[in-house]
Order: C-alpha cells, then sequence, then structure tokens
DNA sequence: ACCTGAACACCGTTCAAGT
DNA sequence: ACCTGAACACCGTTCAAGT
C-alpha cells in the first residue's frame, strides 16, 4: 500500500490537544495558579494540576523540574499582579507623601486580597532561586524603592541609599500583611484595618 | 489454678517502657522539636516522630489530633523560649528606649537564629486556635506590651492603647525577621545585619 | 520531542484488635 | 486506657516505553 502523502505539518500538530503545541507549560502554570486559589497552599498537588490540565502525572517534569519549581511559577505572576497594582500607584499624579502611604496601603490590600498567592510567595516550598521569580520580585520591590528616591529628590526623606529606607518600609508592610493573613494580629487584640495600620505605621516610620 | 496475688500496680506500671507511663504525649513533643530542627519543617513527618519516640504510626494520634496540633506544640515551645529571651530583657535595668530597642534586636536575633521554630510558628501549618500556642504567643507579645507602656509612663511615647504602637512594632520585627530568613532582603540588595537594621528602624519608627 | 503507564518510596489518618 | 497492625487514599518523583 502506497503512503499517502502527508498532510502539511503545522496542519497535523494542530489537530492535536491544545496543550500538546508546547504550551503545556502555560497551561499547568494556569491550572496551578487556580488550584492554590481554590485551595490554598496546603491543598496544592502536582498530581491535581496534572489532572486539571489533563495530563498524566508524569508530564508536568518535561517542563518544572520539581514541585518547588511550578510554585516559583505561580509566585512569578504573583509578583507580576502586585507589580501591576503598584506601578498603576505609582504612575498618578500625586502628592509625593501620599504616593508613598498610598503604594503601602496598595501593598497590604493585595497581599490581603490575595492570601494564598501571598502565601506561596513569601512560604518556604517555593525554589527561591529560580530566575523569573527573581526578576518579578525585583520589579516589585524596585516600585517602592523608585517612590522613595523621589521623595528624597524632593527632600522629603533623607539622603542616603535608598535601599536603607526602603528594606525598613518592605518589611514593615510586609509584616503587617503576614500577620494579618495569618490572623496574628487579631489573636492579640489588634482589631484595626491593615490599609489603616500601613498607613499609620509608614507615616510615623517615614515621616514623622 | 489460684490466681498469683497481684504485684502492686504502680509497679507493674513502671516495669513498662518510659513512654507508656503517660509522658508518650512530652517524648513526642520532644522528637518534634527536635526534627525540626534537624530537618526544617518541610521534612518534619508525624511518622518520623514515632519512629523517633519508639511507637506506631497510630500512637500519636492518642495524643494529638492531627500533624496540625504536633506542630502547634513545637510552636508553643517556640513562644516559650522567645518569651523567655525577651523577659530576661526586660528584667534588666536599663534605659527604657534602650530597652525596647534590646527587646527588638533580641527579638530578630532569636527569630534568625531559630529560623526553623520561626517558621513553623508563623506557617500555615500548625493548628492556630491551640489554646496552648494563643496563650504562650500572647505572653512574648505581652513582654512588648509592657515595655511600650513603661515608655508611654515616661512619656517617651505618645499616650493611648498601646496596641496602637505595639502592632506596628511587632509587624515591622516580624517582617525583618520574616524577610531575613526567606533571604528576600539579601534578593533585593539589602545585606545589612537584621539586628542593626531593626534597631535603626524601631528608632525611626517609635523615636523620631 | 513530548507524553504515558506503571512503579517506588513515601505520606496522614483510621480502626479493629490486642494488652 | 493506651498502643499496635494493617489498611486506605493519597503524595512527589522516576523511568522505560510509546508515538
Amino acid at each position: 500500500m502506497a503512503r499517502q502523502p502527508k498532510i502539511p505539518e503545522t496542519s497535523a500538530d494542530e489537530r492535536r490537544d491544545a496543550y500538546h503545541h508546547g504550551d503545556l507549560k502555560r497551561a499547568l502554570t494556569h491550572a496551578a495558579l487556580a488550584l492554590v486559589q481554590e485551595k490554598g497552599p496546603k491543598g496544592f498537588t502536582l498530581r491535581e494540576v496534572a489532572r486539571r490540565a489533563g495530563v498524566s502525572v508524569a508530564a508536568p517534569y518535561r517542563h518544572f523540574a520539581d514541585k518547588a519549581q511550578l510554585l516559583a511559577a505561580v509566585a512569578t505572576q504573583g509578583f507580576v499582579q502586585l507589580h501591576e497594582t503598584l506601578s498603576a500607584i505609582a504612575a498618578e499624579p500625586a502628592d509625593l507623601t501620599k504616593q508613598v502611604l498610598d503604594l503601602g496601603r496598595a501593598y497590604v490590600r493585595w497581599a490581603v486580597t490575595h492570601p494564598d498567592y501571598y502565601q506561596v510567595m513569601f512560604g518556604s516550598e517555593l525554589d527561591k532561586n529560580d530566575p523569573d521569580l527573581l526578576t518579578a520580585g525585583s520589579r516589585a520591590f524596585d516600585e517602592l524603592l523608585g517612590a522613595i528616591v523621589r521623595c528624597q529628590r524632593a527632600r522629603l526623606l533623607s539622603d542616603g541609599d535608598p535601599r536603607e529606607i526602603a528594606g525598613p518600609t518592605w518589611s514593615l508592610l510586609h509584616g503587617i500583611a503576614s500577620l494579618t493573613i495569618g490572623r496574628d494580629l487579631n489573636h492579640v487584640g489588634i482589631r484595626d484595618d491593615p490599609q489603616a495600620l500601613a498607613e499609620r505605621a509608614l507615616r510615623a516610620l517615614l515621616f514623622a
């Protein structure tokens, strides 16, 4: 029997399931993001992600070295979202002092409205050395750094390495976010709105 | 056959393995503390704890409802240790301002020298509603609260609910501790000694 | 090149049964 | 009352084999 002439290869590929085109990686990340939001970081399993993407349990290992690397992809998307939120605020024309306070409030708001992402981003189960994660994290931090530099130029903050100011600032915001998500502030009788708490604390830390 | 007269019951109990006296709970907690320090929070398993205590995998369930409750016991011991560290500082006669700064430095020092405990204490895997955990946590927090109240009485800090000052203070310290343990500050180019960072930031937040 | 099937070495948790 | 043995329903990860 003579072989049928081959249908053009790209077309053949296209008739397969979407995931076989080489974007299974994207599909897995997408499924992972949804799963983290649905079940939280504790209910997150590689097998369930594979199930949702409609592939075998071994398939993800073609695209991610291990679970920690898939979680890093989730965290990266988290930092991208956080960065977008912050850069939208940095783009608004506003009093420089107010801008820093707004950034702080936006940071905390994003964290408490995305507690699952936030826990993954700062948890100990993800691959902290993932290059994409590092750059996404740095970019979000740079938004804070930029606002501080602008305040320094306007003499609203003392001169010197802006990191010396950004370090405590980020620590304060992360502390408020993380103790709020963990309900730790609640447990010791602090029931303030975390955004208000952030604004007051930032004022004291930076502009007292 | 006549039954032998019973040997005194306490004596009979004492001849068994030590764990069968009713202190298996303590033995399990002890093993758990050691395991967390050896393998970190990720390598911590209930089965390994049981193995180290020399009992079956089901035995721990007589004393702890689940893994989250055993982790709460570990966290409780962590807060007890942290409390001891802080109360030793609060007991020293010193300038009240210096005492608050010293408390902050001690908090951060304890955290970064016990990263595994610290991650369990503020992680999402433990039972946060455990009563012992709640009181141990509150006691540690009260040490900070007390120092703030003393500063208020000496007019070194503004009057009002001390929690309004303690909240941001704890958040700042927790943020520094947690971002240091996670190497996040490092990744954005902040390589300061966390204790020095804590002191500087506390000065700015409280005594600027 | 990319995915599947099947296996390996683990988990947390439950429960009848032993003492 | 307290613990064991054995099971159940999962995990993450690996690897030969398929296409």
